[in-house]
RNA sequence: GUGGCUAUAGCUCAGGGGUAGAGCAUCGGAUUGUGAUUCCGAGGGUCGUCGGUUCGAUACCGACUAGCCACCCCA
């Protein structure tokens, strides 16, 4: 026996009733983007693994252990299914000189890959919907995003999602600011943990989002990032947060959220609930004003933020169960050597005003045909057998309320079909 | 990458050193061409894979694979 082949691991089949979540919500994010006035923007699944090490940061643990990377074979070169879509976006608008007539309000969706251990909420091949103002130097574009986002958390009925902002100001800021950080730690660096003395190598900002209770009071003291905030990053910081209060939009400060790609600068936000467990983040997103310069880009500013699709499904499941699946129309009965051939007239027919068919297939005596006119969940049965073949003509029985049946000629089928169909009953 | 738990029918699970069970689902039937309810019947599993212990393994042990949960980290 030939051995099974499985899916890679981490990579989920999305079945057929699954799907029909996920076509649902792409309905919904297709119009909400539209609203906005974002485009749509398709890049590819596989980049340089250089441009991921550039825009990334080459001491982050996504380009460290997390990518999914490897060579070509024809040619020696290594690349990487993309981690996201940030670096892909900015590449393909330099690429294109898309900012040339002006900025630019982007969106994607799509599949991103991350080679770490799967777990709830997180896999190997996950979905990220995400949107990216080019050439916008803010704040007012970053407002804009949030409320964006909020909007979706609306039309998808989610519920219990916070916000949370800081500022991560200029990079000079954040670069005296992590001097004075650093600093304050290795005063302390003998009442750290392990966790927070590694960090303190690589990335010391993170030691603030430390779990300890034990690091509360070094944490507690040490030096903000908003205390070395210059005039103009805290006046961008301020006038974001008064657009959010006045559009009602209630937010939290924290002044440990720090993102954890290097790229970020001034805005930073998460969306975060408490309903996923580990996994809380549902949103992210920052301003990464350096980006374009970064990867040989003319500067622009811009922003953006992503979203993790398996994640909110997980929360529209939470907020209001599964979307019943939209039922077919008409299931076609058929049976008889001449019912048979003439069901192909009947379905073709209906198809051309606009119903949505399925058409026995298979054989099967018409007990069994029947049962599966009833478990598709489609409206009606459509039942030609041969006395109806003869007659040119096609019964009607409605399979979700005691309504008789009825016979129609062919050419009065979709009419009558329409009535049964959406006819109110009242 | 690290640790803990798990793997028996399509699904949810029970069982237990002597070669397998339930519920649900599926399929068929209850006179000729009428579904969902009811009744009757059937099919379906090398008990995740490979190896070890044993007269004998699905059960005990190990490795591997996969899943779940957490850590690291992160959208």
């Amino acid at each position: 026996m030939t051995q099974t082949i499985q899916a890679v691991r981490g990579m989920n089949d999305i079945l057929p009733d699954d799907a029909a979540l996920w076509e649902r919500l792409e309905e919904v994010v297709r119009s909400w983007a539209h609203a906005y006035g974002y485009r749509n923007i398709r890049t590819p699944l596989l980049e340089h693994t250089a441009l991921f090490r550039r825009a990334i940061g080459e001491t982050t643990d996504i380009v460290e252990k997390e990518m999914y990377s490897f060579v070509d074979e024809l040619n020696g070169e290594s690349l990487t299914l993309r981690p996201e879509a940030t670096a892909s976006t900015v590449r393909a608008a330099v690429e294109h000189s898309l900012l040339h007539h002006g900025p630019q309000r982007l969106w994607y969706a799509g599949p991103m890959f991350r080679h770490e251990r799967p777990q709830k909420g997180r896999y190997r091949q996950f979905h990220q919907i995400g949107a990216e103002a080019l050439g916008f130097p803010g704040p007012d574009v970053d407002a804009e995003l949030i409320l964006m986002c909020a909007r979706l958390w609306d039309d998808l009925g989610i519920e219990g999602v916070r916000l949370q902002l800081n500022s991560l100001g200029a990079p000079a800021e954040r670069r005296a600011h992590r001097a004075a950080l650093v600093a304050h730690l290795e005063r302390h660096a003998d009442d750290l943990d392990a966790d927070s003395r590694r960090r303190l190598a690589t990335n010391p900002l993170r030691v603030l989002d430390s779990k300890n209770p034990a690091l509360r009071p070094i944490i507690a003291t040490a030096p903000k990032l908003l205390d070395h905030l210059g005039a103009e990053s805290l006046r961008h910081f301020e006038g974001l947060q008064a657009i959010l209060q006045d559009a009602g939009l209630p937010f939290e400060i924290d002044h440990h959220l720090v993102r954890g790609l290097d790229y970020y600068n001034l805005t930073v936000f998460e969306w975060v609930t408490d309903r996923l467990g580990a996994q809380g983040t549902v949103c992210g997103g920052g301003r990464y004003d350096g980006l374009f310069e970064q990867i040989g880009g003319k500067p622009a500013p811009a922003i953006g933020f992503a979203l993790g699709v398996e994640r909110l499904l997980a929360l529209v499941l939470d907020a209001g169960g599964p979307v019943p699946p939209t039922p077919q129309d008409v299931y076609l009965v058929h049976q008889g050597d001449a019912a048979d051939r003439f069901a192909f007239v009947v379905a073709e027919r209906l198809r051309d005003h606009g119903f949505s068919v399925a058409h026995h297939c298979g054989g099967g005596s018409f007990k069994a045909q029947m049962r599966r006119a009833n478990a598709s969940g489609a409206q009606m049965a459509v039942i030609v057998g041969d006395d109806e073949a003869a007659a040119g003509a096609a019964s009607v029985k409605p399979l979700r309320d005691e309504r008789p049946q009825v016979r129609l000629p062919l050419d009065a089928l979709p009419d009558g079909l329409s009535q049964l169909l959406y006819a109110d009953d009242s």
